[in-house]
DNA sequence: TCTGGGGTCCTAGGACCC
DNA sequence: TCTGGGGTCCTAGGACCC
């Protein structure tokens, strides 16, 4: 919350009206598609995941504003969407089955591309570190700016339209933007007046700006915590900050406490830099519930595979290895099982995961997915614990923290080699 | 909403330790 | 042997976000 103490003198450095701006790329999969492919421009566009050429599977990633009209909807199943809109290409061979289907019914389907999406969100992303001092990701197409030193309220719209504009002159997407003194209300600024938008909220304009809002504008309230608060009788924000927080707090804990202090626009997180991921997942649906345990079995190798490959790449160790299964109707089970040391080790994951996925063996399911966390990136502190000891002698190592220190041989065992980290302490584990 | 995939954070109970 | 209180870690599930 507060940054601790502060020396005498510099209160004001800290105190005050932080400036921060919400960037939010607007549907963004689309306009990375019609970025190499300007003919889609105007045109409704959908992008799919877990979508092939021509296929009626898998769900919308991203629907343009084109395609929205038509009632497409983002998570919504391609073969949904395509009844309410479409193919272009099924109209234009002239297959269409409805004679009075006209071509600005039709709209252009396209799989999603993660890697393009990232190629053109790495150049969106130099623009914005070029005009802040601290950058949050928050996702591919999302980040908060702390633009405090840069700029000032009078001429903060003005420092906005510039990012929006060398973005779009640069790189080539529409974003929107929210500048508001904290992050929350900096969000839900940018969410204001969309596609395209600019929208500055002062300080000392912010509860004005949020009372009119209903309450699932918010962020953190999803559709569950929103039946409850119209359940109490809050629908807007302004009722949520002129409410009592007791029944609040009483009912959904620290996020109730949470949830009052955003809709009176009190809210002290600083933009922070992103930090380390916490875990990596994979997973994937079957069409149907599948039954037989040689192929859920064969699917969770892919995955751990894929998930074990991935925290490599990333220079990553794992000391929590974990599997998930969604048997009919759509039921979560999570099974999970930490391991004494960190460790980097595709067998293991397999292994693991093949025995927590055991239960499971006998039941359909519809869908699975394996996860590895409690990660260490521990990659250059190794490099740096080995050079370091060779003139030492010494084992111990700063960058330790409180958690490290009960097994604190495992864990210089794990740092002296990544790759042999797991096995002579895990040998007898599984 | 008949349901895709990759994440984050919070809660609650139990184990275990001092 | 009974009783206490505090702390941390682990696991499972849930809500939410994009």
């Amino acid at each position: 919350m507060s940054d601790g103490p502060r020396l005498p003198g510099v209160e004001d450095e800290d105190e005050g009206d932080r400036i921060v701006c919400h960037v939010d790329a607007d549907c963004f999969y689309a306009s990375c598609e019609r970025l190499r492919e300007p003919e889609l421009r105007g045109e409704p566009v959908v992008v799919g995941m877990g979508y092939e050429e021509g296929e009626t599977v898998g769900a919308v990633a991203t629907a343009s504003y084109e395609a929205r009209e038509f009632g497409v909807e983002s998570a919504q199943a391609i073969s949904t969407a395509l009844e309410r809109l479409p193919r272009r290409a099924v109209y234009e061979n002239g297959a269409v089955d409805d004679p009075d289907l006209e071509r600005e019914q039709t709209g252009y389907y396209r799989p999603v591309d993660m890697d393009y999406y990232e190629s053109v969100a790495a150049d969106v992303r130099e623009i914005l570190h070029d005009c802040a001092d601290t950058v949050r990701e928050v996702s591919i197409d999302e980040a908060y700016l702390d633009v405090t030193d840069r700029t000032a309220w009078a001429v903060a719209d003005g420092f906005a339209r510039h990012i929006k504009d060398r973005i779009r002159r640069e790189v080539g997407v529409d974003v929107s933007v929210g500048v508001a003194p904290s992050m929350a209300a900096a969000k839900i600024a940018s969410d204001f007046d969309k596609p395209d938008g600019l929208t500055v909220v002062k300080p000392g304009e912010i509860r004005d700006f949020l009372a009119p809002l209903e309450v699932d504008l918010l962020h953190g309230v999803g559709p569950v915590t929103a039946r409850e608060l119209r359940e109490m009788g809050l629908e807007t924000a302004g009722d949520v900050a002129a409410a009592n927080p007791e029944p609040l707090v009483d009912r959904f804990g620290e996020r109730g406490r949470e949830l009052y202090d955003r809709a009176r626009g009190e809210d002290d997180r600083r933009v922070e830099p992103t930090g380390d991921p916490k875990s990596f997942s994979r997973e994937s649906a079957f069409a149907e519930p599948v039954d037989a345990p040689a192929s859920k079995y064969e699917q969770i190798e892919t995955l751990a595979s894929a998930v074990a490959d991935r925290a490599r790449r990333e220079g990553a160790l794992y000391r929590t290895i974990g599997v998930k299964a969604v048997t009919p109707p759509y039921d979560v089970n999570t099974r999970e099982r930490s391991l004494p040391g960190p460790v980097d080790d595709p067998d293991l994951v397999d292994r693991i995961a093949h025995d927590l996925f055991a239960e499971f063996e006998d039941v359909p399911v519809r869908k699975l997915g394996v996860r590895v966390a409690n990660l260490e990136f521990a990659a250059e502190d190794q490099a740096s614990l080995e050079s370091w000891e060779e003139n030492s002698g010494s084992t111990d190592v700063k960058t330790d923290d409180a958690t490290d220190e009960d097994d604190s041989d495992l864990d210089s065992a794990s740092l002296c080699g990544t790759r042999t980290a797991g096995q002579s302490t895990l040998a007898d584990f599984t």
